[in-house]
DNA sequence: TTTTGTGCAAATTGTTTGCAACACG
DNA sequence: CGTGTTGCAAACAATTTGCACAAAA
């Protein structure tokens, strides 16, 4: 076990334990860094890097510096859910795969086995083992689902 | 049954059908666009609006707009298989699903329904209808899993 | 004091838009 | 002829990079 990338432990609830993974990854703590990780905290879920600047009033490029640091480091990670830029977030209590309403905008973020029957059956069909962390699922939710299939009256 | 877009038959076998399907929904066939339809007859998958501008020597910005064009009548239709550019396909002979293989960018073309059973879990799983034909499917190909499980000696 | 991180400016990449000239039907 | 389409230049969005200076350890 070296004490490489990718290798922290990568379970914490609160600033403090990522501040401490942060160091645990011989990281500094600057300013800019800690006012990204609460506003990672803060953030309701995945934000992207300009929304975090402009919380935090700092530099972009600061901002992309540092996420990318921390994803190097498995701090955080970043997904997309369409266009538009990649969204980041902290990878506490664990990795998340995230499911996308294209109608709706609605997001579900999933526990990784959650997906593993699906994973295993498309090993199966195709032997492909799949991964769902850097895009997300797109799809339509089941309450947009719902509001659709019914009654085909009108559309776009 | 209107002659709104996304309302054509979309399976075609030569040039000539594209270009049959084309003008069935109205469109001209100006130079620029056959060149854009045989670059993407000639590609042997999924090509960049920059790859067609380059070997069909066209303005990308031409090409974008055909793309764009070509893509709201159902003609075609573009994937993302990781970062980098869009990546466009005639949708000839239907529309299709794609697998890469973020180590050996190995591409898999699926018909839809093959990846039915697993969009039917994942609506019982999340109750969501999950269609990836924006984003392809990311994960590491069966070849690349051999090489990679048996013996794990060597990191990059 | 050495190394790592900072803001700022500029470069890059992928894509879109405005516009006058042009060409398909 | 008239509308759709072109190339070119410029705008744009997302991200990366170079650099001199600031601040962690």
């Amino acid at each position: 076990m070296t004490s490489a990338p990718q290798t922290t432990p990568l379970s914490f609830e609160t600033l403090g334990d990522a501040v401490a993974a942060l160091r645990s990854c011989g990281l500094r703590l600057s300013s800019t860094r800690r006012l990204i990780l609460e506003a990672l905290f803060a953030a309701a879920g995945p934000a992207s890097a300009d929304d975090l600047a402009g919380t935090a009033r700092l530099d972009p490029a600061s901002v992309y510096r540092n996420l990318e640091t921390l994803e190097r480091h498995g701090l955080v990670k970043h997904v997309h859910f369409g266009h538009g830029p990649g969204l980041y977030a902290l990878v506490g209590g664990g990795e998340r795969e995230y499911l996308y309403c294209e109608r709706c905008g609605a997001v579900a973020a999933l526990r990784p086995e959650r997906l593993d029957p699906i994973r295993e059956q498309l090993r199966e069909l195709a032997g492909y083992r799949a991964r769902f962390t850097h895009f997300a699922i797109v799809g339509v939710c089941r309450r947009c689902a719902e509001e659709d299939l019914p009654s085909l009256q009108s559309e776009p």
